[in-house]
DNA sequence: TTATGAGATATTGTATACAAAATACAATAA
DNA sequence: TTATTGTATTTTGTATACAATATCTCATAA
């Protein structure tokens, strides 16, 4: 087996990447070479690459001779961005319907009884949405979704704040599953559909208190 | 109003997006970066990051310490691009159907009229699809499908070659334009999906004998 | 007070030198 | 002959120096 060796490169944008995330790094935060070869310790070579690596993936602008900033969306773009991953998870669910197994959706639902807090709530839903698109058998469609789920993570603790929200989101997905398990494709589609966009009201007034 | 300057990195970006898109750079060929600098004259930096830029689009691979080689797909998953980019397609033109304005349309239609060449064929698709697109009101939809336009477009040439093909393909984007002119959505739907999947069994064929 | 502009400073763009790893190749042994 | 190993060469990864541009500061004038 070959193992694998990860450049400064790669390191500087998984580090970054997991700040912007996190929302360590604030929306619209200058990302300037200089700071980040400082603040990691490489030199501005790799810093660069990182940061190219972090515009291909939506999380940052780059505006020539000016530098890079955390990539700020207004509540519209935000909307929209939520909407087309909505569009895009339906589709892959559309398409890998009959592919979603049993055996995965027992698992899976063992895995939603377990989750209470903020961390098993989010580990849920990253693997309730990995079956959906893993099932889907267009590799294409599969990444593009990976991609939109990656470009709204920034905004995904937003609606994990209180108990109420993580139970509420808990239920969202074990009706998801239970429309899958009786094979109920209309209502799976459409669960999951208001399950992806319930949480963009709540960004939309959250942005605007931080606004003023 | 500012002008725009174009980095050298841009510009090396821009030269062998077109040499990977009009076939001049061949699927699995090297992209060495010595040989890029070398070929338009350039330091490594600004090649490196046109490289970069490649990989972000989907168009070129690049794997750790071995280099860049142009993006190439076997006949499957160029099926499945295809069929992305005609999932996708169909979305947007689900979503934006009511907002294609008949005289856009008239106009379409009348450059569709004057296209019987190659050039100008191509010119006729490129604008019916833009339409289509621009018409979506999601932008971020509207992006993933330019992309994948974009990723398409090495394999576009291979149905234009003989009179017959391109007359048959200006033929199918008539029959689209009148479906929305007549607002049948299902039907322009319909044939939109055909339309973009026509050209997949002509490349399969085609790559299965280049691989002779 | 506000606007303008010159100069200083900081930041990005580009070239290049060096380090590290992969590949090519030749020599040797089985 | 074939396999293997060590060396040479090539290529990528990283650091850094220099060039070009943008931004900031502050003085001056309307």
């Amino acid at each position: 087996m070959r193992l694998k060796h990860f450049s400064l490169a790669e390191q500087v944008y998984n580090e970054l990447l997991k700040q912007i995330i996190d929302g360590s790094r604030k929306e619209g935060e200058k990302l300037s070479e200089e700071n980040v070869c400082r603040e990691l310790g490489v030199s501005r070579t790799p810093a660069r690459e990182a940061l190219l690596m972090l515009v291909r993936d939506g999380l940052v602008n780059r505006v020539q001779r000016c530098g890079c900033y955390v990539k700020k969306l207004d509540t519209e773009e935000i909307a929209e961005l939520f909407e087309c991953r909505m569009m895009l998870e339906c589709l892959a669910l559309e398409n890998g319907f009959d592919n979603i197994s049993e055996p995965a959706l027992l698992q899976l639902e063992k895995q939603l009884e377990a989750g209470d807090n903020k961390r098993s709530s989010l580990d849920a839903d990253v693997k309730m949405h990995e079956l959906i698109i893993s099932s889907c058998p267009n590799r294409h469609l599969q990444e593009l979704i990976r991609q939109l789920i990656q470009r709204t993570s920034p905004f995904r603790s937003w609606r994990t704040y209180d108990t109420k929200d993580i139970e509420s989101l808990s239920l969202e997905r074990k009706e998801i599953i239970q429309a899958i398990r009786k094979r109920d494709k209309a209502l799976a589609k459409a669960l999951l559909g208001q399950h992806i966009l319930s949480g963009v009201s709540v960004i939309a007034e959250k942005q605007g208190i931080g606004d003023v």
